[in-house]
RNA sequence: GACCCUUUCGUCUAACGGUUAGGACACGGCCCUUUCACGGCUGUAAUACGGGUUCGAUUCCCGUAGGGGUCGCCA
């Protein structure tokens, strides 16, 4: 039998790094087998079900490259993938079990199911066998008074009718998996393989809330990470190759995505680190890829950065890209660039403050400049100049590059100085000089 | 509270019962660099505790402690 697996969310609005995950090695699972991917819409609350709710789940999805077999806007033979409109199949099946005599109705109506009150041993493709005693529980319900359908019902339900094999989800539904066996039992119907895997939890080990930083997927999207960054990060939440390695593509994550490799304690959510990969894949991005994150990313920005609309934006992207772990950080390199009058940072002014003679320097520094002619104006004359200063002041050139950065772009850290100063142009950074030369003189003198 | 899962550096994780317990993120140092970074090298840092089994335990078993999960007419 082929494999067939699902990703059953319910819109709640966003889409969790754990459910991202979870519906990461689903597809993982499928496609390694050759299987179908199925996405399931749990949208049995129509309280809290919304279109966007909808989009986000749907979006995320496909951002990250999850591509589904059947599900929303696209056609499959279990039509529809909605469990809001699925109301038809599930009283048929609901009658099978008050036929059978598995039912009873409280006299509010609602509905139970009669366990049969055994103890369930779980093979668990993860956790190994599970013990799950159903002895003293209470009769799940199955209908509420209002006619809709329980959770546990629904679910069981559809993977009945839509043949799923193998249930991969999170640990927080090992118990829920009790019940669920005794109403595929009830209905005759062999229960899926389950695998659970352990939870994504925060820094404090608390669950991760919407509220926590990076806990929606919305957020590397708006942030434009790189969707195979994350997705090698998330795999890596649970699962490992077990050889050390860690930047991984999907393909070379696919074969080796076995239940032997999966661990089983939960993992706490590191940020940083999914950031780390996320600089090692934009390093290794084609420049016209980069190009495309920045101008996608420049155009969601209100303001908008300096830059933004200057034909010059494209050649100072490739200054850029080394220099920076995530697309939102080109916001200060473009200023830096594109901004002559942006006044000088703080920690730039004090870090120059401890030079000796620093005015000296810098008026020697900015003759020198102005010497060079326009046309010879490159990185190697430029670094000539700073050279012919340094020897002037009787000092290294490594210690006028410094407040020459400064100068240029009023900043302690950035692009590489000698092409930024070619890039920027002769007149502009004599101007940036004059300009700043007296921002960066001790209180004092000024 | 009951039940289930779980426990290796701060974090993610390696280690057929025999390793100086390895890698990565983060943090510090050095080198490279005429600047800022990258990079390279390197340092600090872990087998929760107590019992077994064994010649030998991070690894197997039991207990304790910690963490997480579940105990809905939420999903």
């Amino acid at each position: 039998m082929s494999v067939r697996v699902r990703f059953a969310p319910s819109p709640t609005g966003y889409l969790h790094v754990g459910g991202a995950r979870t519906a990461l090695f689903n597809w993982l699972f499928a496609r390694r087998e050759g299987g179908v991917f199925v996405l399931r819409v749990e949208d049995t609350d129509a309280a809290r079900n919304t279109a966007a709710a909808q989009a986000a789940i749907v979006d995320g999805l496909r951002w990250l490259g999850l591509d589904w077999d059947e599900g929303p806007e696209k056609s499959g033979p279990h039509e529809p993938y909605y469990q809001s409109q699925r109301g038809h199949i599930y009283d048929a099946y609901f009658q099978k079990l008050v036929d059978a005599g598995h039912t009873y109705t409280e006299e509010n109506g609602a509905v139970r199911f009669r366990s049969p009150r055994e103890v369930i041993v779980l093979p668990d493709k993860i956790c190994g066998d599970v013990k799950i005693d159903r002895t003293q529980e209470p009769d799940m319900t199955i209908r509420r008074p209002d006619g809709s359908y329980i959770f546990h019902f629904v679910n069981v339900v559809d993977d009945i009718e839509m043949k799923i094999t193998h249930v991969i989800r999170g640990e927080d539904h090992i118990f829920n998996t009790g019940k669920h066996i005794e109403l595929f039992r009830a209905f005759g119907a062999e229960p899926p393989v389950y695998a659970h895997i352990p939870l994504i939890l925060n820094e404090d080990a608390s669950k991760m809330s919407k509220r926590d930083q990076g806990a929606s997927i919305q957020y590397y999207m708006e942030k434009e990470f790189l969707p195979a960054a994350v997705a090698n990060y998330l795999c890596l939440l649970g699962w490992s190759p077990k050889d050390n390695r860690e930047i991984l593509g999907i393909d070379e994550i696919m074969p080796l995505f076995l239940w032997e490799n999966m661990n089983h304690s939960n993992a706490k959510f590191d940020l940083e680190k999914c950031r780390w990969f996320n600089a090692q894949y934009l390093a290794k991005l084609d420049a016209p890829s980069f190009d495309h994150l920045v101008i996608a990313w420049l155009l969601k920005q209100t303001p908008s950065l300096p830059g933004t609309d200057d034909p010059r934006l494209v050649s100072a992207l490739p200054l850029i890209q080394p220099k920076i772990k995530g697309i939102p950080e080109v916001a200060e390199h473009l200023i830096m660039l594109f901004d002559g009058g942006a006044p000088v940072a703080e920690d730039a002014r004090t870090k120059l403050a401890g030079q000796p003679d620093i005015a000296k320097r810098l008026e020697t520094l900015k003759t020198h400049l102005e010497a060079v002619p326009t046309p010879d104006w490159k990185a190697d004359a430029i670094q000539e100049a700073v050279a012919a200063a340094a020897k002037e002041l009787a000092v290294k050139p490594g210690a006028l590059m410094f407040p020459l950065r400064v100068l240029a772009t009023g900043q302690a850290h950035g692009v590489d100085l000698l092409p930024a100063l070619e890039w920027l142009g002769k007149a502009e950074t004599l101007q940036r000089a004059a300009a700043r030369i007296p921002q960066c003189l001790p209180a004092s003198a000024s």
